[in-house]
DNA sequence: AAAGATTGACTAGTCAATCTTC
DNA sequence: GAAGATTGACTAGTCAATCTTT
């Protein structure tokens, strides 16, 4: 209706679009996968990080970085997860300050088994009702955003 | 590499990219606009969908559903917001188990005042690293993976 | 007894302060 | 003293129990 407000239209649709679907898929896929394997999202994520690291370890700094979440809530992630003997702890040698989380066999059994259940939800609960080229769309346009910001914000807070 | 994955890989890469661009960009612009207007999103959220409804007022149960927050959590940001005279609340006179949040006129001018400030936020740190196509396909795309899963769930959960 | 809203107890997460090692 | 990690105090949010009205 309005002449004026051209420029941004289509971009608060996808905004608001984003906003939405995340807040009505993560929950739907989370309690499927937790409910069908045990574990919860976080935990997926990180056994998934230690899992692509080079011997399967990483300072807590960077598996802070890697996951989505703060150092502190790492923090006692991982603590939780050692308790359940999915990954253990030990200090960096090199630099005695630093923690190395690793992910166990135990971890690696239970990452293989919560994969295809993982995916599976993914696919049915999200990637089904798009076409390939609206993944392919969305996977490029948004990754772009993401990347955009990450190495502004690292610019912008001098 | 491998084959045989064909089917979900765009798929899992439009879900990561949906899960870290929403990590990354939400926190920037709910900053943003808070250190701008002093209203939180969840709080800008309820004016919105306040002045959008008949009369400027909901019942607690309608603005949760419109809203991305559950009714326990809608009461007591409604009562904050009453505290800060953003909104008010009465009893509903056609059935008195429900109650009516309003927009007061100080909530309509705080609203008009934060508009265009998460308008240009939205816009510069969101849609200006996407082309008007790729905007457009967000927001088609994962506007019907939303609805798909909202008839959904309603339909599973008989 | 069932619907609407609120309250209480709990989980997940953040930020600032602390402790250890460099 | 600065970097790495953990801990404590706090905020935001959910779910189950309660209270009121229908």
């Amino acid at each position: 209706m309005k002449a004026e407000s051209s420029e941004g239209d289509q971009g608060i649709a996808a905004w608001a679009a984003v906003l939405r679907c995340h807040a009505a898929a993560v929950p739907l896929i989370s309690e499927e996968v937790q409910a069908k394997t045990g574990l919860p999202l976080s935990w997926y994520d990180v056994l998934l990080e230690l899992r692509a690291a080079e011997n399967g370890r990483l300072r807590m700094q960077d598996l802070g970085a890697r996951v989505v979440l703060s150092r502190s809530r790492v923090s006692r992630i991982v603590e939780e997860m050692a308790d359940a003997r999915l990954v253990d702890r030990q200090q960096d040698p090199d630099d005695r300050r630093g923690v190395l989380a690793r992910i166990t066999s135990r971890g690696e059994r239970q990452l293989r088994k919560a994969t295809p259940v993982y995916l599976d939800a993914i696919d049915r609960l999200f990637a089904a009702h798009m076409t390939r080229r609206e993944q392919t769309v969305v996977a490029t346009a948004l990754s772009r955003v993401t990347s955009r910001l990450d190495s502004g914000s690292a610019t912008e807070r001098h």
